[in-house]
DNA sequence: TTAATCGCGGGACATTTGTCCCAATTTACA
DNA sequence: TGTAAATTGGGACAAATGTCCCGCGATTAA
């Protein structure tokens, strides 16, 4: 079914909770989410932690690694349960190159990633945390999944206790 | 010596301060930074600005949009006076499909766009501007450009006032 | 030359956020 | 079931940052 590729697409599951990309480890397989959330998180020398975002289904994860050859720069842990689709990181390029689909879709993955990010960056240090806040629990509302305080404030880049002032002002 | 891209790679100039690309507009055509800094940033409606980064040869501008085609998410300002190769979305298309070194070129550029805004994002939100200022000193005068206080405040995320105080207590 | 603008520095005060606690509740698990 | 750990909520105070304001010198434009 897969040619030439040396090994097949397999899955992998992980519980709520779990890590199971360690930051600054070598990357093995390129994932890509068939259900559940998870969140990538970079921890910072001084023991803090900041949450980059919540992936669902259809994300991939460890592409960034795999085409640049280097460690991973964020641990992540599963939000929820999650079953992935795993491949080799071998299998990971030989795809980029000879499926144009493929490739393509890559491509506008790594795009949409940097336009997303770069729109969080600005905002996160334009507006106060109270008025983000408000946005940011419509997006989460979204998804039917409960959030901690913890990865709520991990996502946002404060304390808990600057969220808690936060909720109980704005309500 | 272009084939079947239906126009030449041409040759554009900005002056310092000048702006080529605009927040919200469709994008034409896809840059390669041949000499000079630029710095793409962000406005939001409260009328406060952010810079992204700063970016010098060989970096590659609008990408991001002709792959997702989609408006620009930022502007463009030439920092210092700037030499651009210009080519039109359609062409850089053309490239990403037909030129394997290009596209892999690309490929890794956005990759490399994704660790670095990744680690920065994470890195304000984590430390105080006091702690990271003397980093973001040594890097920016490793480039030999006269950057304004502005710029470092905008890049910082931070008003003038705030970056004047932490020069002082630094010193 | 004379305004007008811009980059720079800083005083005074308000707001935002962090830090360090402690207590109540819930959750995990042995 | 019972105990430990994690989660949540918040008081009190310190630190970081923003806002508003003024003045100074240099550069720009009429």
């Amino acid at each position: 079914m897969l040619p030439a590729a040396g090994g097949a697409i397999t899955v992998r599951q992980f519980d709520a909770g779990q890590r199971f990309i360690f930051q600054g480890q070598e990357i093995l397989q390129v994932y890509i989410i068939r259900a559940g959330v998870v969140k990538p998180l970079i921890t910072e020398e001084n023991g803090k932690e900041y949450i980059l975002e919540f992936l669902g289904e259809g994300e991939m994860l460890g592409e960034v690694e795999a085409i640049r050859g280097t460690k991973t720069i964020c641990s992540v842990d599963a939000v929820t349960p999650v079953s992935l689709y795993a491949m080799g990181v071998g299998q990971f390029h030989y795809f980029l190159q000879t499926i144009p689909a493929f490739n393509n879709l890559v491509m506008r993955l790594l795009a949409t990633r940097v336009a997303n990010s770069s729109v969080k960056m600005a905002r996160q240090q334009l507006y106060t945390m109270a008025e983000l806040l408000p946005q940011l629990q419509k997006m989460l509302a979204a998804q039917q999944i409960g959030f901690t305080k913890q990865d709520l404030a991990g996502y946002m880049g404060i304390s808990v206790r600057s969220l808690n002032r936060l909720l109980k002002e704005n309500s």
